[in-house]
DNA sequence: ATTTATATCCGTGCCACTACGGATGTATGG
DNA sequence: CCATACATCCGTAGTGGCACGGATATAAAT
């Protein structure tokens, strides 16, 4: 059985060292080349042809986000796992825009690298534990704000939101079973409230607290 | 070692006898009680206190999703995994509000199940590749909308900004030094290319594209 | 040289929306 | 019990925006 080849890129030396030895005691990977340098790193993707590339995110010169799009759009079979101390949200997002395989933090245990070496050479995902909170926290988040801040009334806010899709008093009173004057009224009732005087402004408040 | 307590439900009798069975030949884990019946479970889980719930989605009465909440809510430490023939966007960003810890889709193989359970009663999250798949898409597809050509003119621009901070076509054709009509053409010709019919769809394109 | 896109301007008529000023019934809470 | 908020409804008058159908000038593209 062949060995999986894997290319590494991090400009701490340390680290780098630390993950080759790591990665040469095992059997089922081979470290086929390194670097601290990431633009050297592309170079050596084109000639030495890896299927994985480990690369750190933060680096002098080229991040680890630049160098993946790079290396995506070059080689589109050529696996990325990302390796960062940080596990903020802007990051995360930028990697997985990048086409990231793969995003573990390097606190993280050495089987954790094994592992997502291991699903990312099949063509799968890999992500901490931390990440997947974090990417959770993406998706949910938006959504929890919608609850929060919210003066106008149940009744009120359906009216916005037809109004967001373009519905017109007349078409928002059909559909609610009411007439076109308590739509006028409620209209009335929420530019007061929502400090507004014009569609325009309602729309951007209603999207500003997720209304919308 | 004592076995980690499975609470199982879901309406389809054979899948039930299957997750069973499956789990009876486990070491790790225990079946403490089975149901078909959502409501049902609701009361087990109050009486019976397993450590984790095994979940469908799709239920008559009670919709996976709810029972989650509500377990979530009445018992906050009871693991939930859910278990799910689809993979769809909406499905997965609704469970996921409801706290979901794990989901895994039903036609993936028995050691993914075993798998999810083990990092679950860890305390770790747990998706199937395609979820984690759809997640992705839900955090990096909004983003890429903002990427998308802007067909609007730089004149055109200005009124949709204008229109926007509320002022009206005679206040625009003030401050643009043009005349009323000028905007109204502007206006028309905005509506046109950006295939919206109001000031509100208007707004929402002009959020969209970063106009405004 | 002609087409296309842009930017400017204009008239007319209609209707949707706004402003203003009411009214009623039902909860909710002090 | 009364104040308040909410949801419902109505009339009148006025106007802002929209539809339709024009026009002119400039610049770039074909």
């Amino acid at each position: 059985m062949n060995k999986i080849e894997v290319l590494i890129v991090d400009d701490h030396q340390i680290m780098l060292d630390g993950i080759v030895a790591l990665l040469n005691r095992s059997k089922q990977f081979e470290v086929i080349a390194q670097t601290t340098n990431p633009n050297e790193a592309l170079e050596l993707i084109k000639t030495k042809n890896p299927a994985i590339l480990i690369t750190d995110i933060s680096m002098e010169g080229l991040s680890g986000i630049e160098l993946c799009k790079q290396v995506k759009s070059i080689k589109p079979d050529v696996k990325v796992l990302a390796l960062s101390m940080f596990n903020d949200k802007e990051t995360i997002t930028e990697m997985l825009e990048a086409g990231v395989d793969g995003y573990i933090l390097k606190n993280t245990g050495t089987e954790e690298l094994l592992n997502a070496l291991q699903k990312i050479s099949l063509g799968q995902l890999f992500f901490s534990n931390d990440v997947t909170i974090e990417m959770l926290k993406t998706i949910t988040q938006p959504k929890l704000v919608q609850t929060e801040p919210i003066n106008l009334t149940q009744r009120e806010v359906e009216i916005v939101k037809l109004i967001g899709d373009e519905f017109n008093n007349a078409q928002i009173g059909e559909k609610l079973f009411i007439s076109e004057r308590t739509v006028e009224t409620h209209r009335k009732n929420i530019f007061r409230k929502t400090n507004t005087k014009s569609v325009a402004g309602l729309i951007k408040y209603a999207i500003e607290n997720k209304i919308v």
